[in-house]
RNA sequence: GGUCGGGUGGCCGAGAGGCGAGGCAAGGGACUGCAAAUCCCUCUACACGGGUUCAAAUCCCGUCCCGACCUCCA
């Protein structure tokens, strides 16, 4: 098999992925801030990550996988004051949303999942030492600031120089403690009615960058393999992560990884421009399996236009491919083996072009389709293992007891027994010429979602799916 | 102003010096009582203007257009 390559945005350029330690992968990727339900742009981001873990795993290396929940912020705050309700009750809401719709198109759960409030020591040390090395300063006011100037390297993964920056709009300049207006938070003093942790330098709560360093540290150490996350968190967030850390002396990511968004009309969905759209609403729509296909069939690194036929068709080219596997293992009496082809596997290893992958899923189907045709078991049997391989990856694998849904094996029998009733009346229907009755009952069947076709082997029924 | 992406056929979407990824749609054909499903065949491209090269969608220069980030963001 050949060897991984993937994207690197600090050096812009693919190149050859070597871990730290062999066999084992670490990966540190920036969650969610839990303040408002999710939109499919989220999701989309989590299953690139995904889908790259899956195939870490596949490839043979342990992984460690850590993500983590933003749970305190200002807009937390803010909206949690609107709705008159904690913060923390707010959080813990958005926070089962996310999860939910993270399961609904079948993220697996991190390793761990850290909440920024949970990690507030961490966090006070790691401050203990930007302070005492002379990074950062706490002027007195309650915050404490990281002086961007003293750091050896700032901007190196967005490219840009520090005095380019426009200068920040948002600060009262004129009241502010910071040496530079450039310098930014660790720590944010408590304001009346706001909730706070003490420290030495006093109560307050997390900067928003200053949860990240602490988590990927005390979970991942001091180095680790991939941080990844949405393409606006490469500045400043990861800037700012990559200060802190360095400032503290950690040798911190190795490689970055963004993933690109999901646009409406060329427009980065957000819910600021009010054209997000809600994973649930979506899910009303197209199943859960469905969408994850069509979220992640797009390379991570394009921006993936949204409209709602896109969707549609992408959901169809789905349920074509779904409907050969389970015709499959109608035909070979068993759910196909899993088996990754060579081509799927380098389409992976080259920065996980998904793309290049679906064409050899295409071609997969083509010739598997044509094994039923012919009743070529053999060759039934290698496409579906194959498609299964690739679907696994992707996550979108139709036997993957996550999508197995609540189906019982005794109901199902019992509805095949009943149609094949209704299907026995069809065939004495159409031996004796009458096509009106055999049709009427076809109909029927159809009104109720259920789809008849005539193959080689006989009558076939499959319930429509939705949309 | 700085930094970073992008513009490919009717549509979606890869590729990154040579032999036209793939899908959808469209047209034709096979199979079928009809349908559905499936298979086969066919068609249509690289924003614009220069340049380099035996050869450019791909490299270089310029232009136009679209988008992202510059302290809320996946």
């Amino acid at each position: 098999m050949s060897a991984l390559n993937l994207y690197d945005t600090a050096t812009r350029q693919v190149g050859k992925f070597t871990p730290i330690k062999s066999g084992e992968v670490s990966i540190y990727v920036c969650g969610a801030t839990v303040q408002a339900s999710p939109h499919i742009g989220h999701i989309r981001s989590a299953i690139n990550f995904d889908t790259l873990r899956r195939w870490l795993i596949k490839s043979g290396y342990n992984v460690t996988f850590i993500r983590n929940v933003t749970d305190i912020d200002d807009k937390i705050l803010q909206k949690a004051a609107q709705e008159k309700t904690p913060w923390w009750a707010l959080a813990m809401k958005y926070e089962r949303e996310f999860t939910a719709a993270f399961d609904a198109v079948n993220v697996r759960p991190p390793t761990y999942e850290p909440r920024a409030t949970g990690h507030i020591t961490a966090m006070v040390e790691l401050m203990q030492i930007l302070i005492d090395n002379g990074s950062a300063y706490a002027p007195g006011n309650g915050d404490v600031y990281l002086e961007v100037r003293t750091v050896k390297r700032y901007l190196t993964l967005s490219g840009q120089r520090i005095d380019d920056l426009l200068p920040a709009t948002d600060d009262d300049l004129a009241t502010s403690k910071k040496r530079d207006p450039r310098d930014f938070a660790l720590w944010k003093s408590a304001k009346p009615g706001e909730p706070s942790w003490p420290t030495p330098w006093g109560a307050g709560r997390p900067g928003w960058h200053l949860e990240c360093s602490a988590m990927a540290h005390a979970y991942l150490g001091e180095s680790f393999d991939i941080h990844g996350g949405g393409l606006d968190l490469i500045f400043p967030h990861h800037e700012n992560e990559i200060a802190q850390s360095e400032a503290a002396g950690y040798g911190f990511a190795k490689r970055w990884l963004h993933n690109a968004w999901v646009t409406q009309s060329g427009e980065k969905m957000s819910k600021s421009l009010g054209n997000s759209l809600l994973v649930a609403v979506i899910l009303q729509r197209v199943r859960g399996i469905e969408l994850r296909w069509y979220l992640g069939s797009a390379h991570y690194r394009s921006m993936l236009e949204y409209s709602e036929s896109a969707l549609d068709e992408s959901a169809i080219a789905f349920r074509r491919i779904e409907s050969f596997l389970k015709r499959s293992a109608e035909t070979l009496g068993k759910i196909p083996d899993s088996v990754v082809s060579d081509s799927f596997a380098a389409a992976m290893n080259d920065d996980l072009a998904v793309p290049a992958g679906l064409a050899t899923i295409s071609e997969n189907l083509r010739l598997g389709n044509q094994g039923i045709t012919d009743a070529d078991t053999a060759a039934i049997s290698k496409n579906a293992s194959e498609i299964r391989g690739a679907l696994e990856i992707l996550g979108c694998d139709p036997f993957d007891s996550h999508f197995a849904g609540s189906a019982r094996s005794d109901l199902t029998a019992a509805m095949d027994g009943v149609i094949k009733l209704a299907l026995a009346e069809r065939a004495s229907a159409r031996d004796r010429k009458d096509f009106a009755a055999s049709d009427a009952i076809r109909d029927g069947l159809l009104a109720l979602g259920i789809t008849i076709e005539d193959t080689a082997q006989g009558p076939r029924w499959s319930i429509m799916e939705k949309s």
